[in-house]
DNA sequence: CCTTGATCTGAACAAGCGTTCAGATACAAC
DNA sequence: GTTGTATCTGAACGCTTGTTCAGATCAAGG
């Protein structure tokens, strides 16, 4: 019936944020309820909705601060002109991004079924935006000459499935590091589209 | 109350496993009830546990199905000696079957958080035999030379990422059909993998 | 210290969940 | 037609859900 002793919203509304997507990640949206949410932050499920309209709100404004920061991310970094450099800044910097934040990923790729119709073409936008600037680093290198590729958006969607099906594998603790990771993967890359 | 008319249990349980797959694979097993498969096959949700203990041995019988029909449909068919011939077989067999099969293959990828450990197990263990057969070829050709590759369990994650991913893109009445599908993405696994 | 606003608690609401099971009807065999 | 079995209905059970909101406490400012 009372406020918490220490209780700050700028504290609490990131704790709400990074429970959320702990949990959304471990177990999916539907199976996480609101109550788990709230005790894991270390409130009672009411305060939640100082923070959130509801559940879907929540789940959608993860989705999308993920995707923003992707989109963000790589225009914070000048691709080269020469596609196969901008091809290999690309492959590496997907791998990384995504390495480093394997909740947020997971989340933005699995839990698009429990999104609303608004919400889903409004995050299908935003992933479209990010595919888009593959395809044309693949679309560049395929009119200079320096890809042979049949179709860059099919090579874009294949290229894509792979990097980030590294997620599903890939841990720090493991055998190799993101930088053997990365050579790996961008020289199945760059083989991929090769003349 | 009572019986329905013209019921059977030899239609009876493929129409719930079939309602299952739909409404599992399109808004996950958690936001589904057992209730609203019930209403989709015409019964009453009492009606559900005449075929199944519960909706978790629904969702793994599901699941285990799929990857077993996998496994045998990939046994049933004699890979050639030479690893460049197998792999192309492997590749365009793996496109086809899945491709063949949206809504299992949906579920096998993406419901596992919601198996209990034991079964998560043991679906695992399903999944990491049709991978082996993957990394088998691989392995092959790397001894054989046709390959250059520098890892064949990383090769086999990478791939079979590329593969699946079809799914998420392919529509039969799309501008491709499935055999230029294969084609190409047999070209791009090629590659990959070529010296 | 008092006042105001911030931030939460705690319980209620309406609805639904997975699962069970007594009993009713349909079906099949004689 | 009778009997036995199959297959379902329908309701109950215990529990949980998402969301709301009146009111209690904490924090900040004057």
């Amino acid at each position: 019936m009372a406020r918490t002793a220490g209780s700050h919203s700028a504290l609490t509304a990131p704790r709400i944020r990074e429970a959320a997507q702990v949990l959304f990640a471990q177990q999916g949206f539907a199976a996480v309820s609101m109550r788990q949410i709230a005790a894991e932050v270390g409130v009672q499920v009411g305060a939640l909705y100082n923070y959130t309209a509801d559940k879907q709100s929540l789940l959608f404004d993860l989705m999308t601060a993920h995707l923003e920061d992707l989109l963000a991310a790589l225009d914070a970094r000048p691709l080269p002109e020469d596609p196969v450099a901008a091809l290999e800044v690309f492959t590496r910097f997907h791998i990384r991004f995504h390495a480093e934040r394997p909740d947020a990923v997971f989340i933005a790729y699995m839990e698009l079924r429990n999104l609303t119709p608004d919400n889903f073409a409004a995050v299908e936008a935003l992933r479209h935006r990010y595919e888009d600037r593959l395809t044309a680093i693949l679309a560049s290198g395929q009119q200079t000459g320096a890809f042979r590729i049949e179709d860059p958006r099919i090579a874009t969607m294949a290229i894509i499935a792979m990097l980030t099906g590294v997620n599903t594998w890939f841990r720090q603790s493991g055998r190799l590091s993101l930088e053997d990771v990365e050579a790996i993967y961008w020289d199945m890359t760059r083989r991929m589209v090769a003349d």
